[in-house]
DNA sequence: AGAAAATCTATGCAATTGCATGTAATAACC
DNA sequence: GGTTATTACATGCAATTGCATAGATTTTCT
């Protein structure tokens, strides 16, 4: 069972858990705390949440997302008009800009935060028990360290 | 470890998966395959194509992707007009429409979805082996299963 | 049967998105 | 050191998206 893959049995995990994501995020974005802020909103203020230095280029943090740069240029444009986060030239490259949380942000981030995880335990609690929850994690960060 | 999960473990599952999701998107989304048809439109086309009877309902494709059903709408407009999905009358039902695949619209489904399983493969099958596949695909199916 | 509620799709409209491209700054090269 | 290539972000613009809602049919309830 440890031999290398073939192609159908990678499509068919793959098709699994891209399911799974579909069906978990259909149920998480129509709850109350991504009514002030959708859930792109949301998750760009969670990567910045995490961010060690506290800030990041646009480009770094576009990496995490899945919209385009000129989109998250607009984003981070509307975040900032929200006063949720702050735009400031990079001193070390003057082309880039580092975006970070404002204090408003940082506590909207962790309402919706708060509220979003306890969805997300109603959901897989039923499913899953605490050493299968691990194992997936395991499996999905082998796959992410994995990337090209 | 067969404990009930905590709030903590299953966020930390979710994100894991989340961002594995992301990364293996982000790298999908570019490729070739997708210049002429984008991932939402192919996700369509895919749905369609397994369907059992061979057409869906406007609604329940809809539960299966994350876009809103005015868009799937349009969308389902647009994939006609390209030759690609027929959209008629549903019998049973004066309200609802019927989508199906084209034979135009298997074929290129079927073209896309070949290179897209090839890509698939090539971004896992560094990362897990046959067996880890199989327990990926095990796990995400049992939320799956018990999403509400 | 008839009224009220629910379901399925379409459409008006404003907001968001992506693509192509522009501008400015840095890096690479010779 | 100066030219070229690359990188980072912004912007014009057309296309797509979602929200609110309308129109039409079916279901439910009494």
């Amino acid at each position: 069972m440890a031999d290398s893959p073939t192609v159908r049995e990678a499509a068919e995990a793959w098709e699994a858990l891209f399911r799974c994501q579909v069906g978990m995020m259909r149920r998480l974005q129509k709850l109350a705390e991504f009514k002030e802020l959708n859930m792109r909103e949301y998750d760009v203020l969670f990567n910045l949440g995490r961010c060690p230095s506290g800030s990041s280029r646009l480009t770094d943090l576009n990496e995490h997302l899945l919209i385009s740069q000129p989109s998250l240029s607009r984003m981070a444009e509307r975040l900032e008009a929200k006063g949720l986060v702050e735009r400031r030239p990079d001193p070390s490259d003057q082309r880039a800009v580092l975006v970070s949380l404002t204090d408003a942000g940082r506590e909207l981030q962790r309402r919706i935060g708060r509220e979003h995880v306890r969805h997300i335990h109603e959901l897989l609690a039923p499913a899953l028990d605490s050493g299968e929850l691990a194992q997936l994690q395991e499996l999905t960060r082998k796959i992410s360290a994995a990337l090209p």
